[in-house]
DNA sequence: GGATCAATGTGATCTGGGTCACATCCAGCG
DNA sequence: CGCTGGATGTGACCCAGATCACATTGATCC
């Protein structure tokens, strides 16, 4: 199965060299290429592909914005983009991940791993410039819990109750997650009650906090 | 410059393979080995070392436990961590790199990108599995940045009111609210009305939903 | 001054949401 | 079979919370 890639970047010598590189390997098709983000969005208008290779400085529309715009419209996690610069900052990589990147990687790497990386995106996977790697341990490792050890109190609920819980957390009514639901209101009212018993807490207010705070939902997810 | 390498598995044979395969690089020089985390300790207190490749499995102390204590008694940010393991689960590597590693790999990695990441650990760098580094962005790229994204709606709000918002986004109570800003209830009523009405919103529930959503408030911190 | 506007504070009123009591359904078990 | 227990569904009651109308303070402008 071969992964279809389109090349954003503003330099004719850069898309050509990449081009060269990608086209060596069998199992890699170089699809489209783009001159900058919106140059990116119209190629990816007309033809399927799996990654991006985006750069990031560009005129027009940067390669920020273009990450978000791509990631917005994505449908089943594709394409995916994998970002590729020149500047080892941290304020550009984290804009570029948070609007959706995939991979971060610095333009110094050597090709064999642009085209691992490529692959690996591809997958689903991520990869993430060393540098930038130690940035996001510095900042999050403390936060890296006991991992997905959801709140023991949410094992307590049942399925039914479990999806109440997701509606009362998307800040739905009563009225509302019961049309949801196709239940009468009342159900959902001692749904959400049950609910509040068994996570020792006073009110939906309280409910929803718990969902975020356990992981149950995420912000952006 | 040599970089010093202290092996921790509790396997002999891997040992011996990891270690021919270090000593076959000029720029890197195995100072020592030990088979499970207790061992770790006593060897580091012998030898002077940059990274120790340490295997997560093993008996007495297992790897999580004796990279904490590795991390918390290192100075200068020496030894360094890398945990190469057989099991790509998010709960190991979480723990891991929680507990100060410096980097996290799988032992299916070929040979030449176990030798790259000693060298970037040993510069100070990070390297995470593919598939955790996934897992990782998943979690945090929400948090990345002061993100462009912050809801335009917040701004419209007061210095009071979004005092009020937060106490709300903890789940409290009106009353809890008045009491902890030293106000009547009443007061606080018409405080999380404007907010509503601001936000365009219905109930205290949206707004503890935005809160989150927004990155006004983040789970855990 | 006085006129205006935003922020903040308070009480009165009405409704959505939480609590309680109870019915139904189904699985497991003696 | 009948019994028990858990999950689910429903209606009635009452209060926290949302809405409204209004007072006070202070900053700004003519």
């Amino acid at each position: 199965m071969t992964v279809r890639v389109v090349i954003v970047d503003d330099q004719a010598l850069v898309r050509a060299g990449f081009r060269m590189v990608l086209d060596s390997q069998p199992d890699l098709e170089v699809v489209g290429e783009a001159i900058d983000g919106a140059d990116a969005l119209r190629v990816l208008d007309r033809v399927e592909a799996d990654v991006v290779v985006m750069d990031l400085r560009m005129p027009t529309m940067d390669g920020v914005e273009a990450t978000r715009r791509i990631c917005a419209r994505a449908t089943g996690g594709r394409p995916r983009v994998l970002v590729l610069t020149t500047f080892d900052t941290e304020a550009d990589a984290f804009a570029a991940l948070r609007a959706g990147a995939s991979a971060f990687l610095l333009k110094n790497v050597p090709p064999e791993e642009l085209l691992a990386a490529i692959r690996v995106v591809a997958e689903g996977d991520s990869v993430v410039a060393p540098s930038i790697t130690r940035r996001l341990l510095d900042r999050f490792a403390g936060q890296l819990g006991p991992g997905p050890t959801e709140d023991p109190r949410l094992a307590q609920l049942t399925e039914r109750e479990r999806e109440v819980l997701l509606l009362v957390a998307q800040g739905l009514s009563n009225a509302e997650i019961a049309a949801r639901v196709h239940v009468a209101e009342a159900t959902v009212k001692t749904h959400v009650g049950r609910i509040l018993a068994k996570l020792q807490l006073r009110d939906r207010v309280q409910a929803v906090v718990l969902a975020y705070e356990s992981g149950l939902v995420t912000p952006g997810g």
